[in-house]
DNA sequence: ACCGTATGGGAGCGAACGTTCCCGAATTCT
DNA sequence: AGAATTCGGGAACGTTCGCTCCCATACGGT
């Protein structure tokens, strides 16, 4: 019924994320996103109920894009564990970077800005956490079985590692290091894992 | 000459690094600094200049403080590195949650925040972390001489790697993530730093 | 064609923002 | 004692904040 809209809602989704991303919740201003979507302040209040609730529909976004193509990235099936977990901790680290200046995570950035102050953030983001924690136990997993890494090794411990690393390159990224520093620590971190057992017959 | 202060300007500053570390540069208003410290705006202004220096201040107060305890905290001369990289580290993500909620590091989160686009404040997260890599470089350096870790390591990539998890820990704090799990962390990135080596007569 | 409904745009709400100014009080120097 | 100077406190500056209201406009349903 009546008039449609004339944006593209989820265009506007796209965008207000980006700007979140780069500046922080408090640091932007409706009138920051209502210049960058195209909107007034009365359709953006009108379409996203308060500058919060569309905070957290930049969070969701994020989650369905961003964070899904990482956990997609991460894919053991058709090289080596380690291979694999080198290359996406690489790609975690340059993505970001293309073009734009360093972004850091989205997740990442939020978590630390409102630490456990927000209960509806902090889901979200702890939710976030939980999808890479997981992926990296499952590619683990993969990985002992397919007999790359020792029957010995802690998975649970090493993803906890790994994980924390992930969240340090993050951090590291956004304050602009080195991509040769960040590629040494990711280097490290994967030899860490152990050497290849040797072919039991 | 004339009137003097009726007010510490040390613990003045103390308390606007205790309330900056907890809400962030953004979040965190001149009048809400102004109850903090007892100060009026105008006092605030002729001892600090504006809210941005106020914010170096705090900065600056931080790592003379926090940093500097930090750093003198991983003390390798009465025990063993990978001991005293071990308690060092839990210290870490403990000491901020002695009765207060998760703050994380204020380093830390300051560079997320702000990320690169404050020349001045970069200059000083840089400073801090760059502080911290130096402890663990010499830390690793002091352990391969005393022959508790391999002649093989590669001690600048261990430190690069050590950073990075720390950096991870306290973005981990800040979420409020459980003590065990970045225990776990902990102890596995040590484990990564090889055996020790068998004592060559 | 007409009515009902949701739109886009803009003016404007009260509150809070970072910051400045002013003034009476307090202290040091002459 | 008096002059010079900096203090604390509070009012108030102009701007921006998050948000709301209003209205002409444009579309869908009948």
């Amino acid at each position: 019924m009546a008039r449609p809209r004339q944006f593209d809602e989820k265009n506007a989704v796209t965008s207000a994320t980006d700007l979140f991303w780069r500046r922080g919740y408090h640091a932007t201003s409706v009138r920051d996103l209502g210049d960058e979507l195209k909107l007034t302040p009365s359709s953006l209040y009108r379409t996203f109920t308060d500058k919060h609730t569309l905070f957290l529909r930049a969070l969701d976004h994020y989650r369905a894009t961003e964070s899904v193509q990482a956990r997609q990235r991460l894919d053991t099936t058709d090289r080596p564990v380690r291979e694999a977990l080198r290359e996406w901790m690489l790609w975690l680290v340059t993505c970001p970077a293309d073009g734009k200046p360093s972004r850091g995570c989205f997740v990442v950035n939020t978590a630390t800005e409102l630490g456990t102050t927000d209960e509806k953030v902090q889901q979200r983001t702890e939710a976030a956490f939980e999808v890479t924690r997981q992926a990296l136990r499952s590619a683990l997993a993969e990985g002992r079985d397919r007999g790359e890494l020792s029957e010995d090794l802690d998975a649970d411990a090493a993803a906890e590692l790994l994980f924390t690393t992930v969240l340090g390159l993050r951090v590291r990224e956004r304050a602009g290091h080195d991509l040769k520093r960040l590629t040494t620590a990711i280097d490290f971190v994967i030899r860490g894992l152990g050497p290849t057992p040797p072919e039991s017959a």
